[in-house]
DNA sequence: AGCACGCCGACT
DNA sequence: GTCGGCGTGCTC
């Protein structure tokens, strides 16, 4: 029996089978295992990927040292998964086989064990140890463990004092017994039961379990859309069956688990980065073993190996988080879709603002298309109102508009919580001279630096960089440095000063870097510990706070004026979201977006919740442009740390594209990425634009190949990139 | 990836 | 004469 495996090593020119011979003592191992073989005169970590039979000995082959993991086997569904992510984005086999395992299991260590075990004791024999008993009566300590033990069986040993039970282990009364346990262990189950509305009723009613179709359930904040997903998994459990459901990273707080813990209890499995390796790696073998039905988790968790999958759901389809921004650069749907045709399972869609692209599918029927207009309940939608801050700025309001100061101390005064967006960290975004006009900027990367005043220095907020807040121009040298622009931090000090009174909570990348702290700053707030939750757009999604009656938007124009195609889309997306947030329970809701462009046609169609005028306008505007979901993008780019050579490959790259792709294909630039210059590296981009093009995924591989020998040129490819 | 092999420059 | 620079090529 010989084996292909592939070695794990993350470089394209090592990224084929190499053929090993499987030792009689090995005959369980099986493709889509974790191996050691001996590679180049170490040993290294390698995946098989299929067995044979026979072998025509060219030359003497190696034994494969040992199975890494027995249980961790990838089965046959998931390994032309890894097939189809390697073909579909162009990445090498190992990375994608590698993406699809959780973490942890990239073994350094050789003899590393991820299970985690508790020790118990227990007697060994009741009658000895009634024996035993009877030797020992001046021995109280050994006494009171034997009798414990008579009454429970077992006991936890690390609760147990060690000296006396070391000598009862050695007299053979006392056994160590260890034994599996998984790190997350809920056992909430209430089987609280849905109750729906007819209109959800009818949708979940709407939908085929035994098609391979599409759904995209277009429904506003707050309509229940978790509601159906808890409906159709009953209907999934029932027929035997198991369920995907994805949520972006941010959306995976306790508040949302914990609903489907107390409803699904320990048939649920969850994935998500923060977890830590161990806890990972128990969920991951929970759903191997067979022992949950439902994974909910972040993008990778499309990967999940359930067995018999009868459901895929995305929740908050139009997330951005759903396409990976680094290799392999896929998209959680393109996974589902393939899975959805494997399995003859259907895929269900959820957002409150559906993507371009779903939406068109959904409109030319290649999707079903199932709207919810209304809230659950008594709550109904939040008014919103735009404030032109150009009038603001003549009284000289920057920050806070009138109207929202009063909104606020209203809603201080009446005991509800306030949320505030802004959508830029740090404290001043750009520093300049005022006397030669110097702008601060980071010495590796093209990026204008953010001042934070906590810590009293300049950041760039790519590679990290930082230096002390300089008190003079380091060009003219005259005293003139100018702070400008408003993020979080300045936010907070300013709403501070205005509501002393006011408990105040800042939610950003800055104030969230550890572990625990971004749950931890949710459920202070859940709590009722602030009144005012401020933050960046991760405040935006999927929290339901009750008290929360009133929504600010500082300034909407931060993401309106973001040099991408997308930002219309992800400004409306944003601001709906955000506006969602308010009058979720009895009390209505209200929303302010402060804006310098109150004529702005995105802000109506917010301030209106008109998702279709969007939609209609958005689209027009694509077309005309040639961008998604008219035409299909692909970015191809040359990164490298030598300007020059970087400008050379990238013209030879578009030579090479026009000889290759169909004349009607749009190949544009060479021009500066949009991340231009990020820690000293360079990176030229060329854009293509098409509708149809058969020879796309053959000519990127061949130029693919090209470049795996060029140390010095690095070529990034992403096929449906999220931004350009 | 990681390492051996190999072919040219400036040194004890 | 030798130490060492990193280009090339191989690993079952």
């Amino acid at each position: 029996m010989y084996a292909k495996v592939l070695i794990e090593y993350n470089s394209k020119s090592v990224d084929k089978t190499f053929t090993y011979h499987i030792p009689s003592s090995l005959k369980n191992i099986k493709p889509g295992m974790k191996v050691l073989v001996p590679f180049n005169n170490r040993l290294i970590n390698g995946f098989v990927l299929e067995i044979d039979n026979n072998y025509n000995e060219e030359y003497e082959l190696k034994d494969i040292a040992r199975v890494v993991d027995a249980e961790l086997v990838l089965n046959s569904e998931l390994l032309a998964v890894g097939e189809f992510l390697h073909q579909q984005t162009l990445c090498s086999k190992i990375t994608a086989y590698q993406t699809m395992l959780p973490s942890s299991l990239k073994v350094k260590d050789h003899h590393q064990n991820y299970h985690k075990y508790v020790t118990y004791i227990e007697l060994v024999d009741e009658y000895q140890a009634y024996k035993y008993l009877e030797e020992i009566k001046n021995k109280p300590r050994q006494k009171a463990i034997i009798e414990q033990l008579l009454a429970n069986k077992r006991l936890l040993k690390k609760d147990i004092a060690s000296s006396s039970l070391k000598t009862l282990i050695q007299k053979n009364i006392v056994k160590e017994v260890e034994e599996q346990i998984y790190r997350l262990n809920p056992l909430i189950n209430k089987h609280t039961s849905v109750n729906l509305t007819p209109k959800q009723e009818e949708i979940v009613n709407s939908i085929d379990l035994n098609s391979s179709d599409i759904y995209l359930i277009h429904g506003v904040t707050g309509s229940g859309k978790t509601e159906i997903y808890m409906s159709l998994i009953d209907k999934i459990i029932n027929k035997g069956q198991s369920i995907i459901l994805l949520v972006p990273e941010i959306t995976l707080t306790t508040q949302m688990v914990n609903r489907f813990y107390e409803r699904f209890g320990n048939q649920v499995a969850i994935l998500h980065s923060a977890l830590s390796n161990g806890e990972k790696y128990d969920e991951y073998l929970k759903i191997l073993r067979d022992e949950v039905k439902i994974v909910i988790g972040a993008r990778s968790a499309i990967f999940a190996p359930l067995k018999n999958l009868g459901l895929i759901i995305i929740d908050e389809e139009h997330s951005e988080n759903y396409k990976q921004e680094n290799t392999p650069r896929y998209h959680a749907l393109d996974i589902a879709k393939f899975r959805s045709n494997y399995n003859q399972i259907p895929i269900i869609l959820g957002s409150a603002t559906p993507s371009l692209e779903s939406m068109a599918r959904a409109r030319k029927g290649v999707y079903h298309l199932l709207e919810l207009s209304e809230r659950v309940g008594t709550s109904t939608l939040p008014k919103i109102n735009i404030i032109d801050m150009t009038k603001e700025l003549k009284k000289g309001n920057i920050l806070f508009s009138e109207e929202l100061l009063n909104k606020i101390n209203n809603r201080l005064t009446l005991k509800e919580q306030i949320i505030l967006l802004l959508n830029r960290r740090g404290y001043s975004t750009t520093i300049n001279c005022s006397n030669c006009g110097f702008v601060y900027k980071c010495p590796h990367c093209d990026i204008s630096l953010t001042y934070h005043k906590t810590s009293n220095n300049l950041r760039c907020h790519y590679c990290g960089y930082t230096v002390f807040k300089p008190t003079k121009c380091p060009n003219c040298h005259e005293d003139a440095l100018t702070f400008l622009g408003t993020g979080t931090e300045k936010l907070e000090q300013q709403l501070k000063q205005k509501f002393p009174e006011a408990r105040i909570v800042r939610m950003d990348t800055d104030t969230t870097q550890t572990k625990g702290s971004h749950q931890k700053i949710i459920d202070a707030f859940a709590n009722h510990d602030y009144d005012i939750l401020l933050g960046t757009q991760m405040i935006s999604k999927g929290l339901d706070f009750p008290l929360v009656t009133l929504v600010g938007v500082i300034n909407a124009d931060t993401s309106l004026n973001i040099p991408d195609f997308r930002s219309n889309e992800k400004t409306f997306a944003l601001l709906s979201q955000v506006a969602g947030r308010a009058g979720r329970s009895n009390k209505p809701g209200e929303v302010l977006i402060q804006t310098y462009n109150p004529q702005n046609y995105i802000l109506e169609c917010v301030a209106n919740n008109n998702y279709l005028n969007f939609y209609n306008y958005e689209m027009k505007t694509r077309q005309i442009l040639k961008y998604p979901p008219y035409y299909y993008l692909t970015s191809i780019k040359i990164a490298s740390k030598d300007y020059q050579l970087c400008s050379a490959e990238i013209t030879k790259v578009r030579k090479y594209l026009t000889t290759k792709l169909n004349p009607n294909t749009i190949i544009l630039g060479p021009t500066p990425a949009a991340n231009f210059k990020i820690n000293n590296v360079y990176r030229f981009q060329i854009i293509l634009k098409y509708k149809r093009e058969p020879q796309l995924l053959q000519t990127l591989k061949e130029l693919d190949k090209i470049y795996i020998l060029n140390k010095n040129a690095n070529l990034e490819i992403d096929i449906n990139p999220n931004t350009l």
